[in-house]
DNA sequence: TCAATAGTTTAGAATTATTCTAAAGAGACT
DNA sequence: AGTCTCTTTAGAATAATTCTAAACTATTGA
C-alpha cells in the first residue's frame, strides 16, 4: 500500500463533486482526480484533455472545457486570464497572485505571503468589487 | 476658428508617428487621430475600426490589428488583458491600474494614485519583472 | 429492480477573434 | 520619374472555444 500525500479516490472526488452541487460523473470523476492530484496547477483546457487521453480517460474536448468552466462556477478552480490567447485555471483558489512569463507562456503562483495592496480604491458607482489580480509580468533575462 | 482641447491635427500624428520610428502613412495617421482624441481609452480592433469606417476612414480590419501592434510595440499603446474572448488596448501608457466589470464588458481606468504594491516579490530564476498588472474586478451591485 | 426523467456527454459543425498570404499600392530616396 | 521597400488589403486560414442535437447515464420513485 502506497503512501498517499493527498487523497484522490474516486470517493474524494465524488464528495468533491457533490459538495459544488454536480453530479458526479464518470468524466467529472476523472478530471476532478487528475486536477488536484498534486499540488497546485496552472491548466488549459487543451493541457487537461491531452494529459486525460495520455492516462487513457475517455473524454472529449467539449466535456473538457464544459466541465472547466462548471468547475470554476462551482468555486473549484479560478479561471486566471493572462494571455489573450489562451484560458488557464488554477487549482489554487485561495487569494493569491502570479507570476506571467509571456516568452514562455509558463504561469506560476507567487510563492509566500501575498503582495500587500493597500488602498483599495472605490469602484465605480453600482458596482463592488468582486477580487483583485496581481499579475507580475515578467521576461527572461 | 475652434479650440482644441487637444493638438490632433496631421502634423501631430505625423510627429507622433515619426517619433515611433513608424512611416506616417494615411491609415496610420487617421487611426491615431482617432485614438488619441479625447482623453484615455480602452479599445478592441473591432471598436476602432467600426469607429474609423462611421466617420468615413477608409481602412481594413487586418490594417486596424496591424496599427495596434505596432503602437503598442513602439509605446504608444498597452495591451490590456482581462476578457478571454477579447483584446483591448489603452491609450494611456503610464504605470497605473484598471478597474474591469464583467457584466457590462467594461474597462475603466483607476483613477487618482495608483494602488500602492508593496513588496515585489522575487521574479523566477533566470528573468527579470516587466510590469505589474492589476486588475480591480467589479461586479454590479 | 426498473423504467421514467432530467442532466450529461459527444462528434462534428459553427462561431469568433485574430493572423496569414500574396498581390496591389504608396512613401521615400535618388 | 524610377526604384525600392514598406504598407495595405481582401480573403483565406487558423485556433480557441461554443453550439447542436442525438446518444448516454445517473438519479428517483414505483
Amino acid at each position: 500500500m502506497r503512501k498517499k500525500l493527498r487523497d484522490n479516490s474516486n470517493e474524494t472526488a465524488t464528495m468533491r463533486l457533490r459538495q459544488a452541487g454536480l453530479r458526479p460523473t464518470r468524466q467529472r470523476n476523472e478530471l476532478a482526480k487528475l486536477l488536484f492530484r498534486d499540488g497546485h496547477r496552472h491548466l488549459t483546457a487543451e493541457m487537461l484533455h491531452a494529459e486525460a487521453v495520455a492516462e487513457g480517460v475517455k473524454v472529449s474536448l467539449a466535456t473538457v472545457y464544459n466541465t472547466l468552466h462548471q468547475f470554476t462556477q462551482a468555486g473549484l478552480l479560478l479561471q486566471v486570464v493572462v494571455d489573450p490567447t489562451r484560458s488557464y485555471f488554477d487549482t489554487n483558489t485561495a487569494d493569491h497572485q502570479h507570476f506571467y512569463c509571456e516568452d514562455e507562456n509558463l504561469l506560476t503562483d507567487i510563492p509566500g505571503p501575498e503582495i500587500a495592496v493597500a488602498g483599495l480604491p472605490t469602484p465605480p458607482p453600482g458596482t463592488v468589487i468582486k477580487r483583485v489580480d496581481v499579475v507580475v509580468h515578467v521576461r527572461r533575462s
